[in-house]
DNA sequence: ATGGTCGTGTTACGA
């Protein structure tokens, strides 16, 4: 089973960009990020037609997560528990039936900046949010994969110019901590594992202002974290960078993961 | 030193 995530920023923007890669990438599940689309303006029946069966959590304007696949889902949840109050699309869980049942979360962590101020305290009480359901999907000892995009540069290495991002809410010390209290409850982190003794990125995001991208000035934001479950099961994980590459390309590229399952 | 680029849905704001 080959799940991805991709942070698409705008789907109507993105309908060729999205769907060439998808006809390259012959991935199972697809969780995206930044639909940016009410449910209704999602072009559901465009994906359809490709074969894919669609799950949208949409709002207005900004944000929004979906989940594509080749394989039957079951239990689609959407929103993040812990604040009935919050109205912000982010978050959609659902389990793929492949050879086993996986649990697949996918999420788009808020940005949080400016910091300090209002959208900071956000990012991090929707952290603990994640944190409480992260330890749940555990709790449930299936194989689980909760991915999308963390707006968490990890560690210095995970930036091609950390100095530039001391002050920012995805770098902060505070943001990385809240990360680790969730890695530390025994996720672990696809990419990271793959090659843990890399000195810089692989980078999932490229700014597009100030020639980012061709100065490979990037950024390790969009993340896979596997429950042991899931960890057991893996056989590779690959960014997708040249997705930045193509036309009209996402700031994000795609991030992947096999499992045998 | 400054401003720089996208997408959405209007011409502001979020990233």
């Amino acid at each position: 089973m080959k799940i991805a995530t991709f942070n698409i920023n705008g789907v109507k923007a993105r309908i060729e960009a999205l769907s060439h890669w998808l006809a390259g990438a012959n991935a199972d599940v697809v969780v995206l990020q930044e639909i940016k689309s009410v449910d209704e303006g999602f072009p559901r029946a465009h994906f359809e037609d490709l074969g894919w069966t669609v799950e949208t959590h949409g709002q207005k304007g900004f944000n929004g997560v979906a989940i594509l696949s080749r394989l039957a889902l079951e239990d689609v949840t959407r929103g993040l528990p812990g604040d009935d109050a919050d109205e912000q699309a982010r978050y959609i869980e659902a389990t793929v039936i492949g050879q086993r049942a996986v649990r697949i979360a996918g999420l788009y962590l808020p940005n949080g900046n400016p910091a300090p101020g209002p959208k900071y305290d956000y990012k991090l009480a929707w952290m603990e949010r994640l944190r409480l359901r992260a330890a749940e999907l555990l709790a449930s000892e299936m194989p689980v994969v909760m991915l999308g995009d963390y707006n968490i540069i990890p560690e210095p290495r995970d930036a091609a110019n950390p100095a530039n991002w001391v002050e920012d809410a995805l770098f902060l010390p505070e943001s990385r901590a809240a990360f680790r209290r969730i890695l530390h409850q025994g996720w672990t982190d696809a990419i990271r594992i793959r090659d843990p003794h890399a000195t810089r990125g692989p980078f999932t995001f490229w700014d597009y202002q100030g020639g980012a991208w061709s100065r490979d000035d990037g950024i390790r934001i969009d993340h896979l974290l596997l429950s042991p479950q899931a960890a057991d099961l893996m056989i590779e994980t690959e960014v997708d960078r040249e997705a930045r590459a193509g036309e009209k390309p996402s700031d994000h590229v795609p991030v992947w993961l096999r499992l045998d399952a």
